[in-house]
DNA sequence: GATAGTTTGTGAACTTATTCACAAGCCTGA
DNA sequence: TCAGGCTTGTGAATAAGTTCACAAACTATC
């Protein structure tokens, strides 16, 4: 399959979104020039990103919304359960912990690791902080797809070797830095610093 | 000045903080290509994304490195106090309201708000939680540059308003929709749901 | 079953972003 | 002051992403 943008990914996740809540309203069919609208962009730019995987429509007709809903639950990969680990167990680990959007998509919390022995044993929601020491042996046993970044970023790139050591594939990061990682691991990082520099940026630009 | 593309200014972003850590290494020169290492770009992109806003560096020797972040955060927008509120009290909003970067990238949190009657009033790090109802009337006084959502995404669509009406001009969404707003406003969506898709995406169709 | 009215799927055109490649400029050392 | 070694800044070339535009296919109506 020809390579797929990262841009196309994200519409392709929130076109789900929206056929989610049109499926809760009960209506049965969507045009690409709807999806569109919702989502801010040109019905064109939906059918393109759709064609990319297939032909999901009824010409003169539409898109049958739960067909393409599940078409799309199928292509993002949301039929599995993910595992997922999240490493760092401090504020933000926490609060990731307790986020309740992880489950609602099949991302399963099966473990939380740290370095800071204080925090080792501990018990957190259902789990119980783990050493990061046992990240590589628990990693064969529970195979933890995606580990989620929550550590201060002077500890961040140590903690990646052993994630990739571990053979996990993805990472979410959210410590502010760049991380390192071979070409066949998967990293999105999220970086409040940097949406809010983006959002200085306009703000000082406007009008220019 | 032509268009600055969102790409561009995120690299500037983490331009900026390798140079804030190399800094403190007390290094004085960086070439191109050792930034574009540090960034996983290239170096002839490191050229381009500075020459949209002059000419910084010095042939044969690279970018003197605290003139070269001065003048990042100058592009930036870093040189001013930018005042901030976050409209929604629950999880999300009381991490966003505790966490420390905002006031270390001279981003002031100057109001919390909810529609809530129950956590209206409430005393929240140095804070009163108030009513959305008066955020139009505030704006006019503390005059707000930046509003956070936190909102549950049904609320959205309403606050959205009122934050328009209020005259900010820039929102970081943190609630899991598409927000509609006229041209002249920033938004910036931060989507943990969109984020996790995307990985999911790419472990279904590693090796495609 | 023919006609009118939709809407898809997709090459082709266009726009935007990235990479190439090299002249111009600066530093060091002899 | 000249030569050699770097590194920038930037047009030109390439690649990537988006929009256009239209034939093909479907529905509904008469």
């Amino acid at each position: 399959m020809k390579r797929i943008a990262e841009s196309t990914v994200r519409r392709l996740s929130l076109y789900l979104s929206f056929l989610e809540g049109i499926e809760r309203q009960g209506l049965i069919t969507i045009s690409s020039d709807e999806l569109a609208r919702l989502g801010g962009t040109t019905s064109a730019q939906v059918r393109k990103d759709l064609s990319l995987f297939g032909s999901f429509g009824k010409r003169g007709l539409g898109y049958a919304v739960p067909e393409l809903s599940e078409k799309l639950r199928e292509i993002l990969g949301l039929g599995k359960e993910w595992k997922v680990c999240i490493i760092g167990a401090g504020k933000i680990g926490a609060a990731l912990a307790r986020y309740r959007g992880f489950a609602e998509r099949g991302f399963h919390v099966a473990g939380v690791y740290d370095v800071d022995k204080a925090k080792i044993g501990k018990r957190w929601e259902s789990l119980t902080v783990r050493s990061i020491a046992d990240l590589e042996k628990d990693a064969s046993k529970h195979h933890y797809d995606i580990a989620v970044l929550a550590t201060p970023p002077e500890n961040t790139p140590a903690v990646v070797r052993q994630v990739v050591r571990a053979g996990i594939k993805a990472i979410l990061n959210f410590a502010p830095i760049q991380l390192s990682v071979p070409a066949d691991i998967t990293v999105r990082t999220v970086n409040m610093a940097m949406e809010l520099e983006g959002l200085s940026f306009a703000l000082s630009n406007r009008g220019d």
